[in-house]
Order: C-alpha cells, then sequence, then structure tokens
DNA sequence: TTTATTTACGAAACCGGTTGCGTTTATGTC
DNA sequence: GACATAAACGCAACCGGTTTCGTAAATAAA
C-alpha cells in the first residue's frame, strides 16, 4: 500500500499540461499574471486528476494550518460537548478544523498537551483550563510563538488573551436568591475547588444573595466537594445528616454534582424539594425527566462555544493577538420540580 | 506579531554550532553516523533554546500526521462523547492527535469533511456513519489515497475495513426478552432509521425473541420514529394512543428517544413501569436518576473507543491495510425501575 | 520604426527537516 | 610505509507548494 499514491501534485499537473510549476500553481490561485486559457486548461485538468493541494507543502511556506486545538477538562459533559459541538459548527463552516484534547482535569495533561502544540500544528488554542490552580505559564508560552488564546468558561484570570464566559456571579446570585423566595433558610453552596474562578465569581454571587437576606457570614455555607464519585457522595450524606446545620437548600457549582446530590438524598430519604430545594448549574438535556425535575442555572454552551471560535478565528486571519477581550454569555434559570414549594404535577 | 517568532530551526542551531543542518538533523535522531560528543552539544543546545521540530517540514517527507480524524453524527450524546473520550485516551498515549468533526447525521457534511480529508492531514479515519443509507463511495476514495478507515459502532457494511461495534442482535435480542419476562405482551421496537445497520441487528434480535415468545408477525411492532424533537414526541403520542395496539413494553433502540418516551407517557399519563415498561440503549449516565430509573442495554462505549483507535493506530503503524477485521465489544442490561414488576423504593 | 509598457510565463529560491552520497581525517592492517 | 576501512561530518537534492524576479513576446505609445 505504501508505493501506492494517487495523489496528483503540481509538478504532475505541470508536466501534463507543459507548463511550469509556478505557473500552475499561479493559475489554481487565479493570479492575475495568468491568462484565462491557461486558467482554465489547468482547471480542468486539477478537476480531471482530482488535484488536492497537500497540506504539508501549503503550511510550511504559509505557517498556517487551518486548524486550532479545542481543550477541554471532560467530554462526557452537557456543557463541554455542547461548547465543543458550538465551536465545531463555526470552525467547520469557517474550513476550519478542530484538534481535541481532554485534559481529565489533570494539570500535568494540560502541560504536555500544550507543549506539543507549539509545532506550527495549530494557528490557535482554545481552552478551558482544568481546576487545579497554578501560575499557567506553560499557557504563556503559547504566545512567546505567535499562538492565539481564548479562553471559555474556565478562564486563567492572569493571563491577557479572549475570554467567553457567562455572568457566573449573576448566575449564583439569581440560583441562592430564588432557593431564598422559595423559603430557604440554610442554603449551602457546593463547589468543586477554590482554584476556579468560575466557580469564586458563582460562590461570590452566592454570598451576595446571603447577605441580602440578612444571613450572618455566608462563607461559612460554602463547601469543597470533592469530585470522585464515591467520596463525593460521602460528603455530601455528611453535610446532608449534619444535626443542626441541615440545609434545605443547595446550589451546586457544576453539573457533576447532580447525581450524587440525587443518589444522597434517595438513600438518606430526604425529599426533594419537600425537605430540599436544589439548583443546579448544568446543561442537563435530561433535567426535566428527572425525578423531581431538576432546576438549573443554564449556561449557553453553545453560544458560548460559537463565540469563542469566531474570536480565535478572527485573531487568527486578522494576525493579531487579542488584548484582553471578554465576552459574556448571560445564563438563565430554568426553575423546575426541584425548587417548587409543592410538587408540581407537570 | 507575525514577524515574531521564537520558534527555532534546525538551521539556526546549526548557526550556533558551526554544524551544518544535515549533522543537526542527524544528531537530533541520534544517528550512528554522528560523535557522542556532538549529540550531546547538539541536545544540550535543542534543549536551551527550546527547539521543536516543525509540524510541517516534518510531514511533508515522512507523509505522516500522527493525526486520526474522528467522524461523529452527534457529540452531545453520552455513547459518542463516551467513544471519543475512548479514542482519545488511547490517541494521547501513543502521541497522536485527533481531529474531530460532527455530521449532525446530514451525509452531505459526512462527504464534504471525507473529502478534505484527503490532503495527508490526517493518517487514518475513524468513523461512525450518519442515518442516511447510500452507496458509501465516498468512503471507498479514502483507501485510493492510502488512508486507513475504522469504522466503530454506526458502520458501512458493504466497506472492506476495520469495524468495532457491539453485539447489536444479542442486545436488541436480550432486551425484547427481558420486557416479555416481566410480562409484556405487546412490546414495540422504536427505531430512528432502516438505513442503519446496527440498528436493523438490533431489530432482528428483537424480533427473534417475540418469535420465540410466540408473537406472530413481529414485524409489525417494529416503527420509524422520526428524530426531530418535536416530531417525535408526536409520532410516540400516536402510538401510544392507539386503542388496541397499545403497547405495554418499548425497546428504544437509540438514548435520543428517551426525552420523547418519558414526556409523551407523561402527557398521556401513562405510568412506567406499571402501564408500560421501557429499555432503551442507552449509556446515559443518569439513568439511574431519572424517574423511574430507566433500564438500559449499556454498550461499553469508552472501550469500543479505545479498540478503534487501537486498531487505526496499528494500521498506520504497520503501514498496511486492515482487510476486515471485527472486533465485537459486548453490551449488558442494566434493569432499573422502568422494567421492573413492581415499583421498587430503592 | 523605435521605444516603452504590459502580458504571460519560466527559472529558481524558499519554507524546514530528511537523507543519500561524497569527502576528510583518524584508525587499523599487512 | 602503502593501502583498506571506518568514523564523523558537509553538501545538496528532495518533499510539494509559493513567490520573487527575469524575460520573451505582444501590444501600445512616440
Amino acid at each position: 500500500m505504501s508505493g501506492f499514491q494517487s495523489n496528483t501534485s503540481i509538478k504532475l499537473l505541470a508536466e501534463k499540461l507543459g507548463l511550469s510549476k509556478g505557473t500552475v500553481s499561479k493559475a489554481l490561485k487565479d493570479s492575475h499574471e495568468i491568462s484565462a486559457a491557461t486558467k482554465a486548461k489547468v482547471l480542468a485538468a486539477a478537476q480531471e486528476l482530482n488535484y488536492i493541494p497537500n497540506h504539508f507543502a501549503s503550511g510550511l511556506k504559509s505557517r498556517k494550518s487551518r486548524t486550532v486545538a479545542v481543550i477541554v477538562p471532560e467530554i462526557v459533559d452537557s456543557f463541554f460537548s455542547l461548547a465543543i459541538k458550538g465551536i465545531e459548527a463555526v470552525t467547520q463552516e469557517k474550513g476550519y478544523h478542530i484538534n481535541v484534547y481532554i485534559t481529565n482535569d489533570l494539570r500535568s495533561k494540560e502541560e504536555d498537551i500544550i507543549k506539543v502544540l507549539s509545532d506550527g500544528r495549530v494557528d490557535g488554542v482554545l481552552i478551558s483550563v482544568c481546576r487545579e490552580a497554578t501560575d499557567n505559564c506553560h499557557l504563556k508560552k503559547l504566545a512567546d510563538h505567535g499562538i492565539p488564546l481564548v479562553f471559555f468558561d474556565r478562564v486563567a484570570d492572569d493571563i491577557e488573551a479572549g475570554k467567553v464566559v457567562t455572568d457566573d456571579f449573576e448566575g449564583g446570585y439569581i440560583a441562592a436568591r430564588h432557593l431564598a423566595e422559595q423559603g430557604c433558610k440554610k442554603i449551602y453552596f457546593l463547589s468543586i475547588s477554590e482554584g476556579l474562578s468560575i466557580l469564586r465569581k458563582r460562590m461570590d454571587g452566592f454570598i451576595r444573595a446571603l447577605h441580602e437576606n440578612n444571613i450572618e457570614d455566608p462563607t461559612k455555607n460554602v463547601y469543597q466537594i470533592p469530585t470522585d464519585k464515591t467520596k463525593s457522595e460521602e460528603a455530601i450524606k455528611i453535610l446532608l445528616s449534619s444535626p443542626h446545620h441541615r440545609p434545605d437548600g443547595i446550589v451546586a457549582s457544576v453539573e457533576l454534582l447532580t447525581i450524587p446530590i440525587y443518589n444522597a438524598c434517595k438513600q438518606q430519604r430526604i425529599a426533594i424539594p419537600d425537605q430540599l430545594k436544589v439548583v443546579c448549574f448544568s446543561n442537563l438535556l435530561y433535567a426535566s425527566i428527572l425525578s423531581p425535575s431538576l432546576s438549573t442555572i443554564t449556561q449557553p454552551a453553545f453560544e458560548i462555544g460559537q463565540q469563542a471560535a469566531r474570536l480565535i478565528c478572527n485573531s487568527i486571519e486578522r494576525d493579531t493577538f487579542i488584548k484582553n477581550e471578554r465576552i459574556i454569555c448571560p445564563s438563565k434559570l430554568d426553575v423546575r420540580e426541584s425548587t417548587s414549594t409543592s410538587v408540581l404535577s407537570n
């Protein structure tokens, strides 16, 4: 198989047509210095022989790959898969390709991935950073190689780049206020990381809402939950079974916490929403058919992906770095059974 | 920004070291014709100047990109996102990259994508084909360009390539038999395409099980449901409200049908599992916290992705085509509330 | 008709790494 | 000391497009 190559090169076209490589190349690019007659001949031959310009050869000179890297902590997740779908929709339309990388929220993998992206393989990088907070110097190095960077959702605040996020403070605020309005008195915020800026912002919004509802020292109501499947359920059970701190409302800062919360309640025989109201930052399609259906702060994940893709493509095409452009796509509260004051039949 | 390039080339290294390009190149590849002393110097300089070999230049000669294309109909889907995660886990470990493309189940997009993959950008293609059944000649062309192909899950039977699937016949059979064992008499199979071979096989298994349970002409129990959100719900409602054909058991051939089925039942006030038992081909993480929790035929999606990735990487590295290797990863039935004879408290 | 200008194309360098071959110097053999 | 061999490196072609520059022919202007 190795010897078999049906790939027609410019050289081959030139020989068949009795022209030089340069002339054929220019004709294919519709250069003004080639006559219409020659162009027609070249086009016809290219069509017939199914000529496809070699990606490496064109990239070598142009230094463009028409490819962007997409780095995410996870892909089996409504938010991230929707965001990637949004990114892909835009890039496909613009004739770009995407390289997808999954970090599994491991900083070491993120670094490894970034490291190999400086070989010219990608023209830009879209990233949602992993949980562990650090200096982010691996990301700064991208700039040294002239590779534009756009964060989506999980941004690194200390780096100058494009950022596409949702109004996280507002989301946290609205979620907590909603619970308060539904009569909750002991509202807790479940986080999975102190380092992730979007979670801090959601938490800040949460705290603000609690302040406004005259709850003293709301920071005590913030809990860090491990992300490990069994550990997270364990941690939530402990919270739910605490004698006099037992919450009657929970704001879950990430979708991942939904299953452990539901499982913990099931096992502890805590009725949602009667004994505990739950609202979750989530894009879950299935939120509406959970039992009870889940109230969510729904992020515009697809749009975030689209905006991030547009931003990076523009940066690449204009060949200009992004100073600190920030696009904010508002989230919205979808009220469902899990936060209702009486169980709805609907 | 354009002028700024910190990228160190072999030429630069050669100049700094007073060596020729060739010598530096050979030293970096640990060639036997270079002395240990020189190799050490070159390595040190490369390290210091952060030399990264240019992707285009190396690809131009080697004709290898260490990249595979992954083409899926959808990504906001438990099966496909898990499969991609499996693929990525393997490729990342082996030092490969993946280009992800989403067809939205549109044949035209699939063709467009395949077309541009012949430029050397990818060394191989992993694909789960779209619903519309056709001649698949666009896929055959890949072979002409020497690009190996591996199908996962949704295969094209008429093409000789690697195939990684689950035991679809068995899955359909087990699902239907399970419903029969739970006392269902009018069991229906909901499909979304007649062209997709995996759905035909699931259907065949379904029919076999019904035959064994002495149901006459089981093909009448197969329904094609549109995939459009509102239309699918409409179609299911019609099925559920038919006077004397009203089903008491449903095998849903794809995850996508879960929400419309649950919604239709909710609206028609049909109780699952008391009046209707439902089992779905699905990898949904949230199956266990649906109301009622959903019995599923669970595919080993992550493993399917891994196997497919291994197959294509081997094919690339051995530089040999895949005749018709077929890997079958067995699915399993996860029994939950939606097919139980009495609602469980658990 | 002569000169200036445009048109249309060829020749060759270039992008950056790879590789076969030639050449020099050192080492080994008789 | 003459010659064969090997070790270590330089040179240049090559991969397949792109692009600059040069030039011959055709056309226009003088």
